[in-house]
DNA sequence: TCTGGGGTCCTAGGACCC
DNA sequence: TCTGGGGTCCTAGGACCC
């Protein structure tokens, strides 16, 4: 059977989102990210931005000063995955193998349903007005026998469009484009291969299976498979979070050592929390650690038993922290993370099994409560001394505007 | 221009075991 | 005493994506 894969990807996400809930947004500059004299980039910006420079990633000071004119928001994300939310349920009246790979793009597998729902081709213009209809959302389809061409396509059929790729037209549709619109070939591997002269897909194509292997090893091989347009596997579709983290950038550098531990202290609480709303618990823990130079370093530590509590995972960052900080250089970023991530509940031991517990239910009563009143409602003592500002973004957002 | 935050995947070396 | 090979786990760094 024909194998007909479609990929859907919003239209200026955040900022469409924004201008439905104020319309006078419309049509302007409008760049979602931050504070314009902050450290933050740019998340999403409108068409009319674009033509000033603008694109996402962008240091936002640097977007200030190409488009002075541009209106600044801080962004809802809480409307954002609502929106998402949307979009999924109207992508799964279309087929049950709906993949949301980020909060505003997805893959549907629409192999089979022709005598449900008419050609691909169909489906794909069916989908675009009820994404209109239902949410006042743009959205741009891409539709062929793979993934990776899918992807491509629904990027060149922006904005608002659609772009079906005939089954067997897939390596000639890939050929005349440049590299870089290729996923998986970033800001790095774009200039590697224009050194050997490869600077449209087709190159990668004519170089050969052999040669690229040669160069570049696996990787070779992936860069031949995916010029022409083949998924390299079954798309393994994945449940599971296999890291948790979070970080923080500061607004100005800093080496001391107290407002250091408090952003620890507070970046392992959210930590630990994640991994107690999912039911998981992590036997590894890493800290990461930039440099005002940026230059980055990260330091991970295996436990003999894995956790989600708070006060191990801030104990462990900052044993980490105290032998790895170079402390004649000033702090830009700190980071603290969560990996080997398990669900089953583990020994315990026994001797100590009565004060976890007591304090399980201490943390179970303190989630409650962050639930209902926000997470600055409960801090622990390390992260509440005197003075103490939450680090950037502390408030979840809730505050902008 | 002075570079966010949340992730995934890959590579490579060393420890350790059989 | 001059040293194999495979497997697995752990750690660090980096490319890449949205």
């Amino acid at each position: 059977m024909l194998r007909q894969i479609l990929h859907v990807d919003m239209d200026a996400f955040f900022v469409s989102v924004e201008e439905l809930e104020d319309p006078s947004l419309k049509g302007k500059a409008v760049i979602v990210g931050g504070d314009p004299d902050g450290r933050g980039v740019v998340a999403a910006a409108s068409y009319e931005a674009r033509k000033f420079g603008i694109h996402s990633a962008q240091p936002l000071r640097t977007a200030r000063r190409l488009c002075p004119h541009a209106i600044f928001l801080r962004g809802h994300h809480e409307k954002y995955r609502e929106y998402s939310e949307k979009i999924y349920r109207i992508f799964s009246e279309f087929t049950p193998v709906v993949e949301m790979v980020s909060i505003d793009e997805a893959y549907l597998d629409l192999t089979g349903c022709e005598r449900l729902h008419g050609s691909a081709f169909r489906v794909a213009d069916g989908l675009i007005r009820k994404v209109k209809g239902r949410t006042g959302l743009n959205c741009s389809v891409g539709v062929s026998t793979s993934h990776l061409v899918s992807k491509i396509a629904s990027d060149q059929a922006k904005p608002h469009g659609m772009l079906y790729v005939l089954p067997g037209y897939e390596a000639k549709f890939l050929a005349p484009l440049p590299v870089r619109r290729m996923p998986g070939i970033g800001k790095v591997t774009e200039p590697e291969l224009g050194q050997l002269g490869m600077t449209m897909i087709g190159d990668l194509q004519n170089f050969g299976f052999d040669a690229l292997k040669r160069r570049f090893g696996k990787y070779g091989e992936w860069l031949y498979t995916k010029s022409q347009g083949q998924d390299i596997d079954a798309y393994a579709y994945q449940e599971e979070a296999k890291s948790i983290s979070h970080e923080t950038t500061y607004d100005k550098d800093t080496a001391d050592l107290e407002e250091i531990e408090r952003t620890l202290s507070y970046l392992a609480q959210l930590v630990a929390r994640r991994l107690r709303d999912s039911g998981l618990f992590a036997r590894t823990v890493g800290l990461k650690l930039r440099y005002s130079d940026f230059r980055t370093i990260t330091r991970d530590v295996t436990l003999g038993e894995p956790t989600h509590l708070d006060s191990v995972i801030f104990e462990n960052v900052l044993q980490l922290l105290e032998s790895n900080w170079n402390r004649r250089l000033k702090v830009r970023l700190l980071g603290v993370r969560a990996s080997n991530l398990e669900k089953a509940v583990f020994q315990l031991n026994l001797l100590e099994a009565p004060q976890k517990q007591k304090l399980d239910r201490i943390l179970d009563a303190a989630d409650k409560v962050r639930r209902r009143f926000g997470f600055d409602a409960v801090r622990l003592a390390r992260s509440l001394e005197p003075g103490s500002i939450p680090p950037k973004g502390g408030k979840g957002g809730k505050e902008d505007r």
